[in-house]
DNA sequence: TTGAAATCATATCAATCCACTAGGAATTGA
DNA sequence: TCAATTCCTAGTGGATTGATATGATTTCAA
């Protein structure tokens, strides 16, 4: 029951760019060195940030990613939904899944409620909470 | 973000013996039938069970698997983390583990939230709330 | 007393996934 | 022009998953 490590890196990827200077982008390069990830594995990850709308790249010298929404409107949620896709904690939750097994359905309430409260803890988390987090820890 | 297998046919399996007589052995084979489950496979499942103290096995003919504990005492987290292990959703919240990352500990507060609520879930579903599901639901 | 039914135990295996690496193409500021 | 960066596809070694294979041991019952 492990959150794959892209969930986590994407986790903290965002953390640095919402902590970052907002108008200037933020490279890979720098972020994988702050946080001490793989550089091109963090690459891939940061593709599924772009398709998801999480991130904005800038292209060429002195490109780099921004967050172009509120940081209070981007949970925790959000970040792994993009990376590891829905919050699936069984198959037979999963979009396209057709659970056929009539006698089960007393243990699938159980996993929907699991599901349920792994949504609600993670949606519930901001890019903002983070950060305050971050900053309430530094000082 | 998925549970494996392991735990959810041992979950099934174990409402199954908690839906039989209680004074009679529920064979593996029997229960392998009822689930659709490999015979073989659910085998190491029980092995892990047993050491779990979760089920008490009778051998020979006629033997097979007993529940020795109040089904209101047994939830679908001992169920679990006796087949699967303890509920670790990052890697760094693992027994042994030194998280040495100074700048992570803010992501591993979450980690920690989503934690705690999953383990509240599942302990809080007892053997013997999905007895009552399951009888609630037939009738 | 023999045989069938069942648990117990270990080894093996194919497929899949994970975390990452390799090697480049395209874009852009200086 | 060139260096820095994003973008893209493919491959890869190791671990994990979900079994299967094979057999030993135990016990009831005919």
């Amino acid at each position: 029951m492990r959150l794959s490590t892209r969930g986590q890196y994407a986790t903290r990827a965002m953390l640095q760019l919402a902590l970052a200077d907002p108008n200037e982008p933020l490279p890979i390069r720098e972020i994988a060195r702050l946080e001490d990830i793989s550089e091109q594995y963090l690459e891939q990850i940061f593709r599924d940030l772009r398709k998801a709308a999480l991130v904005v790249s800038v292209r060429g010298s002195h490109g780099g990613y921004l967050l172009p929404l509120d940081k209070r409107r981007i949970s925790v949620g959000d970040i792994i939904n993009a990376v590891e896709g829905p919050i699936t904690p069984v198959s037979c939750l999963a979009d396209g899944s057709t659970c056929d097994r009539s006698g089960s359905c007393v243990t699938r309430h159980v996993w929907e409620n699991l599901q349920q409260s792994m949504l609600t803890v993670l949606g519930e988390t901001s890019l903002q909470d983070m950060v305050e987090m971050a900053r309430g820890a530094k000082s």
